[in-house]
DNA sequence: TCAACATATGTTTATTTGTTCATATTATAA
DNA sequence: TTATAATATGAACAAATAAACATATGTTGA
């Protein structure tokens, strides 16, 4: 019976994907590093770093942002790795984490950009 | 004076930080774009596809979801074109819309399973 | 120690968003 | 055409979240 047979190498295949699956708790996880680059604040945040290290004030400056805003947006960003940071004086410098943060920008602008 | 040629290249380096920022549309497109990632069910859904296209039905019983919550994802997925569909029968496949997807999926992961 | 400046954090509010339930659409087979 | 199966869509509700405002913490120099 052909129609018996497709079915179940259809359930074969369907158990693949499922072995295939990552872990819940990894797939959340990276749920949850996209959903930080998923708010355009943020991302301006990122963009502006592409070129050097800024601080609190001057990122809110440049970008037209309240001083709150921006620091709670850095708290997230620092939380989920995306940038670091160092102190000097009374200034706190944030930067990009590593490139692959950028690479990461790039991928989805490529996308964006068809 | 020292202090003030700095702050003048700390002012030009503002200004180039700025000239370089891609357009705020765009900035708000990626953002788009992420904030589709930036769920566990879609993420789910998506991850399901890198082996094989799958109906709408499949997909909810793999992965335990609603008919209706599957099918709501899934319009959100075709709407920011990361996958693509072809109707059999009464059945839609559905399958990821290019290679990119996965890319970005596996940059994000790379960074999650540091 | 005190004033000022830079940054961080707590709270509230308005908005966004994922899910559920009910119902509509589309396609097949009898 | 009618019943049934597969998928899509609309509406309502609860949870998550970004921004604004107020206030706290930390750092420097007088």
């Amino acid at each position: 019976m052909e129609e018996k047979e497709y079915l179940e190498d259809h359930e074969e295949l369907l158990k693949t994907v499922l072995d295939r699956q990552p872990a819940d708790e990894v797939l959340y996880d990276l749920a949850e590093l996209f959903k930080v680059f998923g708010d355009s604040t943020r991302i301006k945040i990122l963009y502006a770093m592409f070129e050097t290290e800024l601080c609190v004030n001057d990122i809110a400056r440049l970008l037209n942002l309240s001083q709150s805003s921006v620091s709670h947006q850095l708290r997230i960003l620092k939380t989920s790795k995306l940038v670091k940071f160092r102190r000097e004086g009374k200034s706190v410098f944030y930067s990009l984490d590593d490139e692959h943060i950028k690479l990461i920008l790039s991928m989805g602008m490529e996308h964006v950009e068809e």
